[in-house]
RNA sequence: GGCCACGUGGCGGAAUGGUUACGCAGAGGAUUGCAAAUCCUUCCAUCCCAGUUCGAUUCUGGGCGUGGCCUCCA
């Protein structure tokens, strides 16, 4: 298996190959949720994403090989608003929003990251960067503040293509009476008695954010590592703070040295807003649609480009997998060969990749086990068909709201009605299926249902 | 205003300096009481204008259009 690999680098804006610092294994870094509110199928993207490209790492450079580590965001100013905003505790509040977005994962069939590190446990590593970036004079305090000194860091603005003059020509940047400089952003800052807040030298307060994507990454991955992902919202100015605190905290030239960063998700072609009020969370979706099909879905455009939520997309997933499982079968999952797994080498194509799928089904639908074994290891890849088919269709079925019984009744009723040559009823009878969600099939020997 | 991305058939969506995937939808056929499913066959596209080239959808320049970022955001 060759290990070649090509990725967009946002940092160099253009197709590189994948070289690990150290040959034989490779880190990840990728973004995690605030948890202030329920995840979105926005959200979604990058889970999804991210673990595809995990999952090709694995096959790549092996199972143990791999540290992906995903954070888990549990202090800020967001959880703090909805917490006052929802009267619920911080505690309760951020508990929920993970465990749900525990199940979001799960309900995805994104497999665990190696380290899921949470901002709150690793607040004494971020007062001791804040230590660092002051005594390296790229920070300064005032007034219990401390702030980043972005003037002190040449390359900042490199990673989203920006200079000094051009953001603050901007002036939308929120100028704060105690910065020295507009585009400084806050490292630390006080909290009130009632918020949450934790004693550093600069008094009781809290980390600002972009320092808990340093200080985990460097606890997980090293000073230097190889792979950084996320949402392309966050190119500036969060993964660029990131590089800024961690390059001068840790006397670096590199912070990662690879960074992916995927497309927004529109619903209906408009921009999913609070606001307009058309957010899909997940866990709503979990409720009529199988986690296979969004999964599918999600990879159904290549990762960077713009990818629209809506009915059709559901609905060509859905029938696109109705059709798979129809080869699903327990098998010892084979090596793929470098054929298959191409595609994705180069920078995580899965369109082209499902493609391929389609041939496969193909070849395998007609074709021998062999066939079949390269069919759903190709599937598994990319985390499709990994729920057996019993599975599949018990979520179908929990949604019917009629039972084998009935069907098995109607069914005998249509064919002792046609046997006598009553079609008219008998078409009654399947559209009576059909209304209830269930489809029949002639064939030779008896009639085969299933739930739509 | 600055920066960036994108513009492919009816829809979704890849790729490519020469023969343009794949899925859905459509058309025709086999099959069927009729359907469904399946199988076979099939139609349909590279925003506009220049340039480079033997040849551009692909490269370069310009135009038009769409979206994003510059402020919390996956």
């Amino acid at each position: 298996m060759n290990k070649n690999l090509n990725f967009f680098n946002t940092l160099s804006n253009k197709k590189e190959k994948f070289t690990p610092i150290n040959n034989n294994k490779v880190g990840m870094y990728v973004c995690g949720p605030t948890v202030y509110d329920f995840p979105h199928i926005g959200n979604a993207r990058p889970l999804v994403v991210f673990d595809t490209l995990f999952r090709l790492l694995r096959t790549l450079y092996g199972k143990n090989k791999v540290t992906y580590v995903r954070n888990i965001t549990d202090i800020d100013d967001k959880i703090i608003e909805s917490s006052k905003k929802n009267k619920k505790s911080i505690k309760e509040l951020t508990e929920t929003i993970t465990k749900s977005f525990h199940q979001d994962c799960k309900y995805l069939n994104c497999l665990n990251p190696t380290f899921e590190p949470k901002a709150t446990e690793h607040i004494k590593g971020m007062i001791n960067m804040v230590s660092n970036l002051l005594k390296n004079n790229h920070a300064y305090e005032n007034k219990k503040h401390v702030y980043f000194s972005v003037s002190s860091f040449k390359k900042y603005g490199k990673l989203s293509n920006k200079n000094s003059e051009q953001l603050v020509a901007g002036s939308r940047v929120e100028v704060s009476k105690y910065k020295k400089d507009p585009l400084d952003f806050v490292l630390w800052k006080p909290s009130d008695e009632n918020d949450p807040g934790w004693d550093s030298p600069w008094g009781r307060g809290r980390p600002g954010w972009h320092l808990e994507c340093s200080v985990m990454s460097e606890k997980f991955l090293g000073k230097q590592f190889d792979i950084h992902g996320g949402g392309l919202d966050l190119v500036f100015p969060h993964h660029e703070n990131e590089i800024a605190q961690s390059c001068c905290a840790n006397k670096t030239e590199n912070f990662a040295n690879y960074w992916l960063h995927n497309g927004f998700v529109t619903f209906d072609k408009e921009k999913m807003s609070k606001s307009v009020g058309n957010i899909v969370t997940i866990n709503k979706l979990s409720e009529n649609v199988n986690g296979q099909v969004v999964r599918l879905a999600l990879l159904s455009s290549h990762y960077k480009q713009p990818l629209d939520w809506n009915e059709q997309l559901i609905k060509d997933s859905q029938n696109t997998l109705d059709k798979w499982y129809e080869q699903f079968e327990k098998i010892n999952l084979e090596e793929l060969s470098d054929d298959v797994l191409k595609p994705l080498q180069e920078d995580l194509n899965t369109p082209e990749y499902i493609a391929k799928l389609h041939s496969l089904f193909e070849d395998s639908s007609k074709g021998n086990k062999s066939a079949k074994v390269k069919f759903l290891s190709a599937c598994q890849q990319i985390g499709l068909l990994e729920e057996d088919k019993q599975s599949w269709n018990n979520f179908k079925k929990a949604k019917s709201k009629v039972d084998e019984n009935f069907i098995n009744e109607k069914i005998k009723d249509r064919n002792e009605a046609r046997k006598k040559g009553n079609y008219k009823l008998a078409d009654s009878l399947r559209k009576e299926l059909d209304d209830n969600g269930v489809i029949i099939e002639d064939k030779q020997e008896k009639t085969t249902w299933k739930y739509k």
